[in-house]
DNA sequence: CAAGATACCGAAGAGCCGTTCGAAATTAGA
DNA sequence: TCTAATTTCGAACGGCTCTTCGGTATCTTG
Protein backbone atom coordinates (compact mmCIF):
# COMPACT_ATOMS: atom_id res chain seq x y z
CA UNK A 1 0.00 0.00 0.00
CA UNK A 2 2.73 2.02 0.02
CA UNK A 3 2.26 4.56 2.61
CA UNK A 4 2.51 8.04 1.32
CA UNK A 5 5.18 10.99 1.23
CA UNK A 6 7.60 10.73 4.25
CA UNK A 7 6.56 8.05 6.64
CA UNK A 8 9.03 8.02 9.17
CA UNK A 9 11.62 5.67 9.64
CA UNK A 10 12.13 5.51 13.24
CA UNK A 11 10.00 2.51 14.22
CA UNK A 12 8.53 3.93 17.69
CA UNK A 13 7.01 6.75 15.46
CA UNK A 14 5.91 4.59 13.26
CA UNK A 15 2.81 2.92 14.74
CA UNK A 16 1.73 6.90 15.26
CA UNK A 17 1.98 8.14 12.26
CA UNK A 18 0.11 5.18 10.56
CA UNK A 19 -2.84 5.57 13.30
CA UNK A 20 -2.95 9.63 12.66
CA UNK A 21 -3.26 8.54 8.65
CA UNK A 22 -5.52 6.38 9.61
CA UNK A 23 -8.18 8.92 11.13
CA UNK A 24 -7.46 11.62 8.62
CA UNK A 25 -8.64 8.91 6.11
CA UNK A 26 -11.67 7.42 8.23
CA UNK A 27 -12.57 11.83 8.26
CA UNK A 28 -12.39 12.04 4.43
CA UNK A 29 -14.63 9.32 3.95
CA UNK A 30 -17.19 10.84 6.23
CA UNK A 31 -17.05 13.51 4.37
CA UNK A 32 -16.81 12.60 1.27
CA UNK A 33 -19.85 10.24 2.27
CA UNK A 34 -22.29 13.39 2.99
CA UNK A 35 -20.49 15.91 0.32
CA UNK A 36 -18.99 13.87 -2.54
CA UNK A 37 -15.52 13.52 -3.14
CA UNK A 38 -14.73 15.87 -5.98
CA UNK A 39 -17.28 18.47 -4.09
CA UNK A 40 -15.33 18.12 -1.00
CA UNK A 41 -12.45 20.57 -0.82
CA UNK A 42 -9.03 20.47 1.23
CA UNK A 43 -10.17 23.30 3.45
CA UNK A 44 -13.23 21.37 4.40
CA UNK A 45 -10.53 18.58 5.05
CA UNK A 46 -8.49 20.69 6.88
CA UNK A 47 -11.43 22.00 8.90
CA UNK A 48 -12.34 18.10 9.82
CA UNK A 49 -9.14 17.09 10.85
CA UNK A 50 -7.21 19.91 12.92
CA UNK A 51 -4.62 19.94 10.25
CA UNK A 52 -3.44 22.65 7.99
CA UNK A 53 -3.25 22.22 4.57
CA UNK A 54 0.79 21.51 5.08
CA UNK A 55 0.31 19.38 7.83
CA UNK A 56 -2.49 17.69 5.94
CA UNK A 57 -0.11 16.74 3.16
CA UNK A 58 2.09 15.43 5.46
CA UNK A 59 0.14 12.39 5.47
CA UNK A 60 -1.35 12.00 2.08
CA UNK A 61 0.46 12.12 -1.15
CA UNK A 62 -2.78 13.87 -3.02
CA UNK A 63 -6.50 14.15 -2.60
CA UNK A 64 -7.00 10.53 -4.94
CA UNK A 65 -4.45 9.61 -3.04
CA UNK A 66 -7.58 9.43 -0.25
CA UNK A 67 -9.79 8.31 -2.51
CA UNK A 68 -7.89 5.00 -3.08
CA UNK A 69 -6.85 4.53 1.24
CA UNK A 70 -10.65 4.51 0.93
CA UNK A 71 -11.39 1.81 -1.20
CA UNK A 72 -8.25 -0.44 0.46
CA UNK A 73 -9.53 0.55 3.93
CA UNK A 74 -12.60 -1.27 2.51
CA UNK A 75 -11.81 -3.88 0.58
CA UNK A 76 -8.53 -5.75 2.30
CA UNK A 77 -9.96 -6.48 5.21
CA UNK A 78 -13.26 -7.33 3.96
CA UNK A 79 -11.44 -9.78 1.10
CA UNK A 80 -9.19 -11.40 3.26
CA UNK A 81 -12.21 -12.51 5.57
CA UNK A 82 -13.80 -14.02 2.39
CA UNK A 83 -10.88 -15.85 1.71
CA UNK A 84 -11.02 -17.26 5.15
CA UNK A 85 -14.81 -18.30 5.27
CA UNK A 86 -14.47 -20.13 1.80
CA UNK A 87 -11.10 -21.68 2.85
CA UNK A 88 -12.75 -24.03 5.56
CA UNK A 89 -15.13 -27.30 4.61
CA UNK A 90 -18.61 -25.97 5.29
CA UNK A 91 -21.05 -26.65 2.74
CA UNK A 92 -21.97 -23.51 0.58
CA UNK A 93 -25.10 -22.53 1.98
CA UNK A 94 -23.55 -22.44 4.74
CA UNK A 95 -20.25 -20.57 3.60
CA UNK A 96 -22.55 -18.16 1.69
CA UNK A 97 -24.53 -17.13 5.08
CA UNK A 98 -21.53 -16.65 6.62
CA UNK A 99 -19.80 -14.59 3.59
CA UNK A 100 -23.41 -12.67 3.80
CA UNK A 101 -23.09 -12.32 7.35
CA UNK A 102 -19.32 -10.34 7.46
CA UNK A 103 -19.88 -8.75 4.08
CA UNK A 104 -23.07 -6.59 5.47
CA UNK A 105 -21.84 -6.81 8.75
CA UNK A 106 -19.13 -4.99 7.13
CA UNK A 107 -20.59 -2.35 4.71
CA UNK A 108 -22.76 -1.53 7.91
CA UNK A 109 -19.63 -0.85 10.23
CA UNK A 110 -17.57 1.12 6.97
CA UNK A 111 -20.97 2.59 5.92
CA UNK A 112 -19.37 6.21 5.03
CA UNK A 113 -16.44 4.05 3.10
CA UNK A 114 -19.27 1.94 0.73
CA UNK A 115 -20.80 5.04 0.18
CA UNK A 116 -17.46 6.72 -1.30
CA UNK A 117 -16.89 3.64 -3.21
CA UNK A 118 -20.61 3.56 -4.46
CA UNK A 119 -20.47 7.18 -5.84
CA UNK A 120 -17.28 6.84 -7.17
CA UNK A 121 -18.33 3.60 -8.69
CA UNK A 122 -17.86 5.05 -12.41
CA UNK A 123 -14.53 6.20 -12.03
CA UNK A 124 -13.22 2.87 -10.12
CA UNK A 125 -14.55 1.24 -13.44
CA UNK A 126 -13.01 3.72 -15.77
CA UNK A 127 -9.78 5.16 -14.66
CA UNK A 128 -6.41 3.28 -14.62
CA UNK A 129 -5.25 4.07 -11.58
CA UNK A 130 -8.27 2.11 -9.74
CA UNK A 131 -6.74 -1.48 -10.99
CA UNK A 132 -6.11 -2.72 -8.11
CA UNK A 133 -9.03 -1.80 -6.50
CA UNK A 134 -11.03 -3.00 -9.17
CA UNK A 135 -9.35 -6.63 -9.02
CA UNK A 136 -9.99 -6.57 -5.86
CA UNK A 137 -14.05 -6.28 -6.21
CA UNK A 138 -13.92 -8.56 -8.80
CA UNK A 139 -11.84 -11.10 -6.79
CA UNK A 140 -14.99 -10.77 -3.63
CA UNK A 141 -17.41 -11.04 -6.50
CA UNK A 142 -16.03 -13.96 -8.09
CA UNK A 143 -16.12 -15.73 -4.21
CA UNK A 144 -19.40 -15.54 -3.98
CA UNK A 145 -20.39 -16.66 -7.76
CA UNK A 146 -18.49 -19.49 -6.82
CA UNK A 147 -20.12 -20.49 -3.69
CA UNK A 148 -23.19 -20.25 -5.55
CA UNK A 149 -21.86 -22.17 -8.18
CA UNK A 150 -20.63 -24.60 -6.11
CA UNK A 151 -24.28 -24.98 -4.37
CA UNK A 152 -25.88 -25.14 -7.73
CA UNK A 153 -23.73 -28.02 -8.55
CA UNK A 154 -24.36 -30.39 -5.54
CA UNK A 155 -28.14 -29.74 -5.65
CA UNK A 156 -28.34 -27.38 -2.05
CA UNK A 157 -29.28 -24.49 -3.85
CA UNK A 158 -31.35 -24.26 -7.02
CA UNK A 159 -31.49 -20.67 -9.79
CA UNK A 160 -33.42 -19.85 -12.24
CA UNK A 161 -30.44 -18.08 -13.18
CA UNK A 162 -27.50 -17.56 -11.11
CA UNK A 163 -25.92 -14.88 -12.55
CA UNK A 164 -29.06 -12.93 -11.86
CA UNK A 165 -29.69 -13.91 -8.40
CA UNK A 166 -25.84 -12.63 -7.63
CA UNK A 167 -26.43 -9.30 -9.04
CA UNK A 168 -28.79 -8.95 -7.16
CA UNK A 169 -27.90 -10.39 -3.67
CA UNK A 170 -25.13 -7.27 -4.89
CA UNK A 171 -27.91 -4.74 -5.29
CA UNK A 172 -29.08 -5.36 -2.22
CA UNK A 173 -25.91 -5.54 0.17
CA UNK A 174 -24.77 -2.32 -1.67
CA UNK A 175 -27.38 -0.70 -1.29
CA UNK A 176 -27.62 -1.29 2.53
CA UNK A 177 -25.89 1.30 3.51
CA UNK A 178 -28.29 3.98 1.98
CA UNK A 179 -30.55 3.03 5.12
CA UNK A 180 -29.13 1.28 7.66
CA UNK A 181 -28.57 3.25 11.44
CA UNK A 182 -26.59 1.63 13.89
CA UNK A 183 -29.16 0.30 16.43
CA UNK A 184 -31.25 0.12 13.84
CA UNK A 185 -34.01 -2.15 13.99
CA UNK A 186 -32.67 -5.03 12.51
CA UNK A 187 -28.99 -6.10 12.85
CA UNK A 188 -26.69 -7.11 10.44
CA UNK A 189 -27.17 -10.85 11.25
CA UNK A 190 -30.74 -10.32 10.69
CA UNK A 191 -30.48 -8.15 7.10
CA UNK A 192 -27.99 -10.70 6.01
CA UNK A 193 -30.38 -13.89 7.24
CA UNK A 194 -33.07 -11.73 5.34
CA UNK A 195 -30.93 -11.34 2.10
CA UNK A 196 -30.02 -15.06 1.93
CA UNK A 197 -33.36 -16.59 2.20
CA UNK A 198 -34.74 -13.96 -0.51
CA UNK A 199 -31.61 -15.96 -2.93
CA UNK A 200 -32.28 -19.07 -1.68
CA UNK A 201 -35.57 -19.75 -1.51
CA UNK A 202 -36.29 -18.13 -4.93
CA UNK A 203 -35.25 -21.30 -7.00
CA UNK B 1 -40.87 22.54 -13.65
CA UNK B 2 -40.40 26.26 -14.95
CA UNK B 3 -38.13 25.82 -17.43
CA UNK B 4 -35.12 28.34 -17.62
CA UNK B 5 -33.69 31.47 -18.76
CA UNK B 6 -36.13 32.80 -21.59
CA UNK B 7 -37.80 30.03 -23.52
CA UNK B 8 -39.14 31.88 -26.81
CA UNK B 9 -42.52 33.27 -26.36
CA UNK B 10 -43.36 32.27 -29.67
CA UNK B 11 -45.73 29.15 -29.87
CA UNK B 12 -43.40 27.70 -32.90
CA UNK B 13 -39.80 28.16 -31.64
CA UNK B 14 -41.06 26.70 -28.17
CA UNK B 15 -41.09 22.75 -29.17
CA UNK B 16 -37.29 23.38 -30.71
CA UNK B 17 -36.50 24.82 -27.46
CA UNK B 18 -37.40 22.05 -25.75
CA UNK B 19 -36.10 19.60 -27.64
CA UNK B 20 -32.82 21.34 -27.59
CA UNK B 21 -33.28 21.88 -23.86
CA UNK B 22 -33.79 18.12 -23.69
CA UNK B 23 -30.92 17.12 -26.12
CA UNK B 24 -28.83 19.19 -23.43
CA UNK B 25 -29.70 17.35 -20.52
CA UNK B 26 -29.73 13.94 -22.11
CA UNK B 27 -25.66 14.73 -22.95
CA UNK B 28 -25.31 16.18 -19.62
CA UNK B 29 -26.73 12.74 -18.33
CA UNK B 30 -24.19 10.85 -19.88
CA UNK B 31 -21.27 13.09 -18.76
CA UNK B 32 -22.10 12.72 -15.37
CA UNK B 33 -22.66 9.14 -15.22
CA UNK B 34 -19.70 8.45 -16.57
CA UNK B 35 -17.22 11.18 -14.90
CA UNK B 36 -19.31 12.33 -11.82
CA UNK B 37 -21.16 15.34 -11.46
CA UNK B 38 -18.75 17.67 -9.59
CA UNK B 39 -15.71 16.27 -12.27
CA UNK B 40 -17.78 17.20 -14.81
CA UNK B 41 -16.69 20.78 -16.44
CA UNK B 42 -18.84 23.13 -18.36
CA UNK B 43 -16.06 22.92 -20.57
CA UNK B 44 -16.63 19.09 -21.08
CA UNK B 45 -20.47 19.88 -21.59
CA UNK B 46 -19.69 22.73 -24.52
CA UNK B 47 -17.46 20.01 -26.26
CA UNK B 48 -20.28 17.23 -25.86
CA UNK B 49 -23.53 19.53 -27.01
CA UNK B 50 -21.21 21.67 -29.76
CA UNK B 51 -22.57 24.29 -28.11
CA UNK B 52 -20.38 27.41 -26.80
CA UNK B 53 -20.88 28.27 -22.90
CA UNK B 54 -22.75 31.19 -23.58
CA UNK B 55 -24.99 29.25 -25.80
CA UNK B 56 -25.25 26.63 -23.49
CA UNK B 57 -26.26 28.66 -20.89
CA UNK B 58 -29.69 29.96 -23.14
CA UNK B 59 -31.07 26.16 -22.24
CA UNK B 60 -30.17 25.95 -18.71
CA UNK B 61 -30.06 28.61 -15.78
CA UNK B 62 -27.00 27.12 -14.06
CA UNK B 63 -25.04 23.68 -13.68
CA UNK B 64 -27.02 22.73 -10.93
CA UNK B 65 -29.94 23.05 -12.70
CA UNK B 66 -29.46 20.47 -15.08
CA UNK B 67 -28.96 17.83 -11.86
CA UNK B 68 -32.65 18.15 -11.14
CA UNK B 69 -33.80 18.50 -14.87
CA UNK B 70 -32.31 14.84 -14.85
CA UNK B 71 -33.68 13.50 -11.89
CA UNK B 72 -37.08 15.60 -13.08
CA UNK B 73 -36.45 13.44 -16.39
CA UNK B 74 -35.94 10.52 -14.76
CA UNK B 75 -38.88 10.53 -12.10
CA UNK B 76 -41.45 12.25 -13.21
CA UNK B 77 -42.90 9.77 -15.82
CA UNK B 78 -41.76 6.59 -13.84
CA UNK B 79 -44.18 8.46 -11.10
CA UNK B 80 -47.29 8.51 -13.35
CA UNK B 81 -46.87 5.15 -14.89
CA UNK B 82 -46.70 3.44 -11.26
CA UNK B 83 -49.79 5.50 -10.30
CA UNK B 84 -51.63 3.98 -13.12
CA UNK B 85 -50.50 1.01 -12.47
CA UNK B 86 -52.08 0.71 -8.66
CA UNK B 87 -55.09 2.62 -10.04
CA UNK B 88 -56.81 -0.46 -11.71
CA UNK B 89 -58.13 -3.37 -9.43
CA UNK B 90 -55.30 -5.74 -10.26
CA UNK B 91 -54.77 -7.92 -7.22
CA UNK B 92 -51.37 -7.40 -5.37
CA UNK B 93 -48.99 -9.62 -6.69
CA UNK B 94 -50.36 -8.54 -10.30
CA UNK B 95 -49.89 -5.03 -9.82
CA UNK B 96 -46.22 -5.70 -8.05
CA UNK B 97 -45.34 -7.37 -11.28
CA UNK B 98 -46.40 -4.25 -13.69
CA UNK B 99 -44.75 -2.31 -10.92
CA UNK B 100 -41.20 -3.81 -10.87
CA UNK B 101 -41.37 -4.08 -15.19
CA UNK B 102 -41.91 -1.04 -15.92
CA UNK B 103 -39.65 0.27 -13.26
CA UNK B 104 -36.85 -1.82 -14.48
CA UNK B 105 -37.40 -1.51 -18.32
CA UNK B 106 -37.50 2.44 -17.06
CA UNK B 107 -34.21 2.38 -15.14
CA UNK B 108 -32.46 0.44 -18.39
CA UNK B 109 -33.84 3.15 -20.38
CA UNK B 110 -32.52 6.10 -18.43
CA UNK B 111 -29.37 4.14 -17.42
CA UNK B 112 -27.46 7.72 -17.37
CA UNK B 113 -29.95 9.39 -15.30
CA UNK B 114 -30.30 6.50 -13.17
CA UNK B 115 -26.75 6.22 -12.58
CA UNK B 116 -26.99 10.30 -11.81
CA UNK B 117 -29.51 9.72 -9.21
CA UNK B 118 -27.61 7.02 -7.19
CA UNK B 119 -24.29 9.07 -7.60
CA UNK B 120 -25.67 12.38 -6.18
CA UNK B 121 -27.76 10.25 -3.40
CA UNK B 122 -26.41 12.35 -0.72
CA UNK B 123 -27.03 15.50 -2.11
CA UNK B 124 -30.14 14.46 -3.11
CA UNK B 125 -30.94 13.47 0.26
CA UNK B 126 -29.91 16.53 2.55
CA UNK B 127 -29.97 19.48 0.89
CA UNK B 128 -32.80 21.68 0.41
CA UNK B 129 -33.10 22.34 -2.81
CA UNK B 130 -33.69 18.80 -3.30
CA UNK B 131 -36.89 18.60 -1.42
CA UNK B 132 -39.17 17.76 -4.86
CA UNK B 133 -36.83 14.97 -6.21
CA UNK B 134 -37.07 13.80 -2.83
CA UNK B 135 -40.35 13.80 -2.26
CA UNK B 136 -41.25 12.05 -5.86
CA UNK B 137 -38.32 9.43 -4.63
CA UNK B 138 -40.51 8.79 -1.39
CA UNK B 139 -44.22 8.93 -3.28
CA UNK B 140 -43.06 5.47 -5.46
CA UNK B 141 -41.46 4.01 -2.63
CA UNK B 142 -44.52 4.50 -1.09
CA UNK B 143 -46.46 3.30 -3.91
CA UNK B 144 -43.96 -0.04 -3.27
CA UNK B 145 -44.68 -0.56 -0.07
CA UNK B 146 -48.49 -0.44 -0.25
CA UNK B 147 -48.75 -2.51 -2.48
CA UNK B 148 -46.80 -4.79 0.03
CA UNK B 149 -48.43 -4.24 2.68
CA UNK B 150 -52.13 -5.15 0.30
CA UNK B 151 -50.53 -8.29 -0.58
CA UNK B 152 -49.44 -9.25 3.02
CA UNK B 153 -53.35 -7.94 4.38
CA UNK B 154 -55.18 -10.08 1.93
CA UNK B 155 -52.69 -13.08 2.60
CA UNK B 156 -51.27 -12.69 -1.16
CA UNK B 157 -48.00 -12.58 -0.04
CA UNK B 158 -46.39 -13.51 3.25
CA UNK B 159 -42.71 -11.45 4.13
CA UNK B 160 -40.45 -12.22 7.13
CA UNK B 161 -40.17 -8.17 7.48
CA UNK B 162 -41.83 -6.66 5.03
CA UNK B 163 -39.66 -3.48 4.74
CA UNK B 164 -36.18 -5.42 4.96
CA UNK B 165 -37.94 -6.96 1.22
CA UNK B 166 -39.10 -3.47 -0.09
CA UNK B 167 -35.06 -2.63 0.99
CA UNK B 168 -33.82 -5.48 -0.74
CA UNK B 169 -36.03 -5.10 -3.64
CA UNK B 170 -34.92 -0.93 -4.15
CA UNK B 171 -31.34 -2.26 -3.35
CA UNK B 172 -31.86 -4.72 -6.75
CA UNK B 173 -33.67 -2.59 -8.72
CA UNK B 174 -31.37 0.56 -8.03
CA UNK B 175 -28.45 -1.39 -8.68
CA UNK B 176 -29.44 -2.92 -12.40
CA UNK B 177 -28.56 0.47 -14.31
CA UNK B 178 -24.29 -0.74 -13.11
CA UNK B 179 -24.66 -3.96 -14.96
CA UNK B 180 -26.94 -3.90 -17.75
CA UNK B 181 -26.26 -3.79 -21.29
CA UNK B 182 -29.16 -2.97 -23.84
CA UNK B 183 -29.06 -6.00 -26.05
CA UNK B 184 -27.49 -8.00 -23.07
CA UNK B 185 -28.64 -11.37 -22.16
CA UNK B 186 -31.64 -10.38 -19.79
CA UNK B 187 -34.61 -8.55 -21.10
CA UNK B 188 -35.94 -6.00 -18.37
CA UNK B 189 -38.92 -8.46 -18.32
CA UNK B 190 -36.85 -11.04 -17.40
CA UNK B 191 -35.01 -8.82 -14.76
CA UNK B 192 -37.98 -8.10 -13.47
CA UNK B 193 -39.64 -11.04 -12.78
CA UNK B 194 -36.33 -12.41 -11.55
CA UNK B 195 -36.88 -9.63 -8.72
CA UNK B 196 -40.14 -10.17 -7.83
CA UNK B 197 -39.70 -14.37 -7.02
CA UNK B 198 -37.04 -13.60 -4.63
CA UNK B 199 -38.74 -10.97 -3.25
CA UNK B 200 -42.63 -13.07 -2.97
CA UNK B 201 -40.89 -16.41 -2.43
CA UNK B 202 -39.19 -15.55 0.34
CA UNK B 203 -41.66 -15.67 2.67
C1' DC C 1 20.66 18.47 27.35
C1' DA C 2 21.72 18.52 22.45
C1' DA C 3 20.61 17.67 17.85
C1' DG C 4 18.31 15.78 14.48
C1' DA C 5 14.11 13.83 12.88
C1' DT C 6 9.41 14.62 12.71
C1' DA C 7 5.12 17.24 12.72
C1' DC C 8 2.81 21.06 11.56
C1' DC C 9 1.78 25.78 9.91
C1' DG C 10 -0.18 29.15 6.60
C1' DA C 11 0.77 32.31 2.96
C1' DA C 12 1.63 32.13 -1.92
C1' DG C 13 0.94 30.43 -6.63
C1' DA C 14 -0.68 28.59 -10.86
C1' DG C 15 -4.65 26.92 -12.98
C1' DC C 16 -9.22 25.87 -13.76
C1' DC C 17 -13.97 26.69 -12.56
C1' DG C 18 -18.83 28.42 -13.52
C1' DT C 19 -20.90 32.36 -15.12
C1' DT C 20 -21.74 36.82 -17.55
C1' DC C 21 -22.31 39.88 -21.35
C1' DG C 22 -22.11 42.60 -25.51
C1' DA C 23 -22.13 41.60 -30.09
C1' DA C 24 -22.87 38.76 -34.19
C1' DA C 25 -25.42 35.34 -36.75
C1' DT C 26 -29.57 33.14 -37.76
C1' DT C 27 -34.36 32.58 -38.11
C1' DA C 28 -39.59 33.44 -38.17
C1' DG C 29 -43.22 35.90 -39.56
C1' DA C 30 -45.37 40.05 -41.60
C1' DT D 1 -37.58 41.69 -47.96
C1' DC D 2 -37.43 43.78 -43.56
C1' DT D 3 -37.45 43.55 -38.67
C1' DA D 4 -37.56 41.87 -34.36
C1' DA D 5 -37.03 37.67 -31.75
C1' DT D 6 -34.09 34.17 -30.99
C1' DT D 7 -29.84 31.60 -30.94
C1' DT D 8 -25.07 31.38 -30.61
C1' DC D 9 -20.52 32.99 -29.84
C1' DG D 10 -16.17 33.52 -27.09
C1' DA D 11 -13.42 36.61 -24.43
C1' DA D 12 -13.18 38.19 -19.82
C1' DC D 13 -13.83 37.89 -14.67
C1' DG D 14 -13.66 36.84 -9.92
C1' DG D 15 -13.35 33.13 -7.06
C1' DC D 16 -11.97 28.89 -5.43
C1' DT D 17 -9.06 24.76 -6.25
C1' DC D 18 -5.15 21.72 -5.03
C1' DT D 19 -0.60 21.83 -4.00
C1' DT D 20 4.02 23.60 -2.60
C1' DC D 21 7.48 25.36 0.37
C1' DG D 22 10.25 27.81 3.71
C1' DG D 23 10.04 28.21 8.30
C1' DT D 24 8.72 26.96 13.20
C1' DA D 25 7.38 24.04 16.94
C1' DT D 26 7.52 19.61 18.96
C1' DC D 27 9.28 15.39 20.12
C1' DT D 28 12.61 11.21 20.23
C1' DT D 29 16.82 9.46 21.21
C1' DG D 30 21.61 9.26 22.32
Amino acid sequence: MMPVPSPPTRPALRARYDARRREVIDTAARLFAERGYAATSISELTDATGLAAGGLYHYIEGKDDLLIAICDELLEPLLERAREIVADEAPPVEQLRRLVEAWVAHVVEHRHHMLVFTQERQAIEHERRWRRVRSQRKAFEKILDDVLARGEADGSMTFTDRRLSLLALLGMVNYTPQWVRSNGRLTPAEIAEGYCTMVLKAG
